[in-house]
RNA sequence: GCCCCUGUAGCUCAAUGGACAGAGCACCUGCCUUCUAAGCAGUUGGUUGAGAGUUCGAAUCUCUCCUGGGGCGCCA
């Protein structure tokens, strides 16, 4: 096609014109698009002269339209206010399209494998901390952009960073031994943990005196006390429970767990490493081992500033184990074609440090390492959740309300549901109502959590689109297609098809190449976006045209496209790690 | 002081440099004897923070301001 329109420029002694293809902005119509304003404008420009542009542009259009008459696979073609359009034929590649859905099932939108692997580390939960909803938009976001690399042809390694030593693990050793020795947590691991991390800043807060003992007690941790370090071991592994039970609610796991724990020392070696080099400068004990990287750089703007990788008294710093832990995953696996932190954006800075710091040090894959940014959960008024200020909401607490909530919906729109089942519904729509508002948005935007929009069902939400594929299964069930086999067979299009239609054929046509666009950009806002418009649609479809009660060979063909939008949508749910229910 | 992000309808957010800037929420008016009303239709609502520039064409790119948030040598 394009060859053709080239041609014909070349032809006639018109500038080579830079085509750029676009699809049919109106609703219900199925095809392709691309303008000539660029080539008119041209064209003004070799000849001098002043020319309306945009009237120009559609005379071109014009010529050009009449020139291509209806070429093959197309049904018209048409020069509208400067563009040239060209509809598809629809009954064939309508046909295309919900053959290749229905075919490919669940794959469908999967891109070929590439052979290629990518690390993602999300979800760098403390431990002996409460996990509360300011922690979740890192698992969800890496969750999803897991699931949508994975989808793009990728190999994903989930990698969690669970922060294991610290300070905040002092004080909650101290708090146990002193107060709770010998207690063990039930249910709720995680929350009991929270609360005796919360108990243990309260009591320092209250006499400050005690604080001698923790750094007592940090001393013996520092020198390797066997009691100490068996019962961090003991306790850690509870908060690690406990964010495995969070996880398996949530739909979330991962392939491989780092800690700070297990690269403090080999971080320790690096910053060695980079003194030998002449990259780092040891101004210990006066002052700490730091890397002036704009120096070495030759900077004369500051950009990446000073890193400082190792404290004066040559203790560990997250810096210092944050070298060691990029070296470690390559060292696990050397064949990272790239290597994602999703971190919250305050990290910019300290992540662009690192990777920059690591490429002096001559490590070729330190170019690989990618901080994928995304902004924080805030309450409204913007309050930053703090375990220590007592402003969060936990995570828990969220699940257990949003289920609640939606069980009661459940038990009132469709009370004859098996009882197991009105919990499966319960705890889909739950959850995804959770999900869905926090990869809804650019990762670069505050999300702003409150009660009421996080527990409303309706408009622009999960259960809206969970809503369009239970429609899209309940038809299939009442004209009784248990399973693809009994969908009537394929024979194609054999009437008109109607706006809704096309409409619904042209989104499924796009869901492959959305897929792809999110991967690359990192965003699953493309995939939030592309669910709903389908579920949207699905809707529009269900409103204006039956099915059941359709003539053949409507019905046999509205079949099967019910049951490729149904594909479409529960494919696009799984992306965003939300599931699809049966009924609701 | 330097750097990054952000500003679109009353609110929360969309929009490959392109056709009338779109949804949801909220408000108001209707629609269940038709494939599930967690739905649908309709009404109301905009000088895309301001100004200049680039372009045939700018919410989108550049510059200068302004608003709000964040970061900047021993916190994580």
């Amino acid at each position: 096609m394009e060859e053709r329109i080239l041609a014909y420029c070349r032809d006639r002694g018109l500038p080579e014109p830079r085509l750029t293809w676009g699809w049919i902005p109106f609703n219900g119509h199925w095809g392709i698009a691309t303008s000539f304003f660029q080539l008119a404008a041209a064209e003004a420009r070799a000849g001098g002269a002043k020319v309306n542009v945009g009237q120009r542009a559609n005379e071109l259009a014009e010529e050009i339209a009449a020139h291509l008459g209806t070429p093959e696979g197309f049904e018209r073609v048409e020069a509208v206010k400067g563009y040239l359009n060209l509809y598809f034929r629809t009954a064939e590649y309508a046909s295309n399209v919900v053959e290749s859905a229905l075919a490919e099932g669940p794959a469908f939108g999967r891109a070929p494998r590439l052979g290629q692997r990518v690390m993602v580390e999300f979800s760098q939960p403390n431990t002996h901390k409460a996990f509360h909803v300011g922690h979740l938009r890192s698992a969800i976001l890496g969750d999803t952009l897991c699931r949508i690399l994975e989808s793009a042809g990728y190999d994903v390694v989930r990698a969690n960073y669970p922060g294991d030593i610290g300070l905040h693990v002092i004080k909650w050793l101290w708090n146990y031994m002193k107060f709770h020795a010998g207690e063990k947590p039930e249910k709720d691991i995680t929350r009991w943990v929270g609360d005796l991390y919360a108990e243990a800043n309260r009591r320092l807060q209250e006499n400050p005196d005690l604080e001698g003992e923790v750094r007592a007690l940090y001393a013996r941790w520092d020198q390797r006390d066997p009691e100490v370090r068996k019962l961090w071991e003991v306790t850690r592994q509870w908060s690690l429970d406990g964010f495995t039970e969070m996880y398996d609610q949530l739909d979330i796991r991962f392939d491989v767990y780092y800690f700070p724990s297990m690269v403090e020392d080999s971080g320790k070696d690096t910053v060695d490493e980079l003194i030998a080099k002449g990259i780092a400068q040891d101004e210990r004990p006066a002052g700490p081992v730091i890397v002036k990287i704009d120096e070495q750089l030759g900077l004369t703007q500051e950009k990446y500033r000073v890193l400082v990788v190792l404290r004066s008294d040559g203790t560990a710093l997250y810096a210092t184990e944050d070298l060691a832990l990029a070296r470690l995953k390559f060292e696990d696996y050397p064949d990272l074609v790239k290597s994602y932190y999703v971190v919250d954006v305050r990290q910019s800075l300290h992540f662009l440090q690192v990777f920059k710091t690591l490429e002096l040090a001559g490590y070729d894959w330190a170019g690989r390492c990618q901080h994928v940014p995304y902004e924080l959960v805030t309450l409204p008024g913007n309050v930053v959740m703090a375990s220590r200020e007592g402003t969060v909401v936990l995570l828990e607490n969220l699940i257990r309300e949003a289920t609640q909530r939606a069980l009661a919906v459940v038990e009132e729109k469709n009370p004859d549901l098996d009882p197991a089942q009105k919990l499966e519904v319960a705890k889909a729509v739950g959850l995804g109502a959770i999900k869905y508002p926090m990869l809804a948005r650019e990762n670069g935007k505050i999300v702003t959590f409150d009660w009421q929009s996080a527990l409303d069902f309706n408009g622009q939400a999960a259960p809206y689109i969970q809503y369009a594929h239970v429609r899209a299964n309940s038809i299939l069930r009442k004209a009784g297609i248990e399973s693809l086999d009994a969908l009537p067979p394929s024979r194609g299009v054999e009437y008109e098809l109607a706006p809704a239609e096309v409409q619904l054929i042209e989104l499924i046509s796009r869901f492959p190449k959305e897929v792809q666009r999110a991967a690359s950009e990192l965003k699953p806002l493309h995939i939030a976006n592309i669910a709903y418009d389908l579920a949207k649609t699905f809707t529009d479809f269900y409103n204006d045209c039956p099915v059941l009660i359709a003539d053949e060979p409507v019905r046999s063909w509205r079949l099967r496209l019910v049951a490729a939008a149904r594909q479409a949508i529960a494919n696009s749910l799984n992306l965003l790690g939300i599931r699809a229910p049966e009924a609701m």
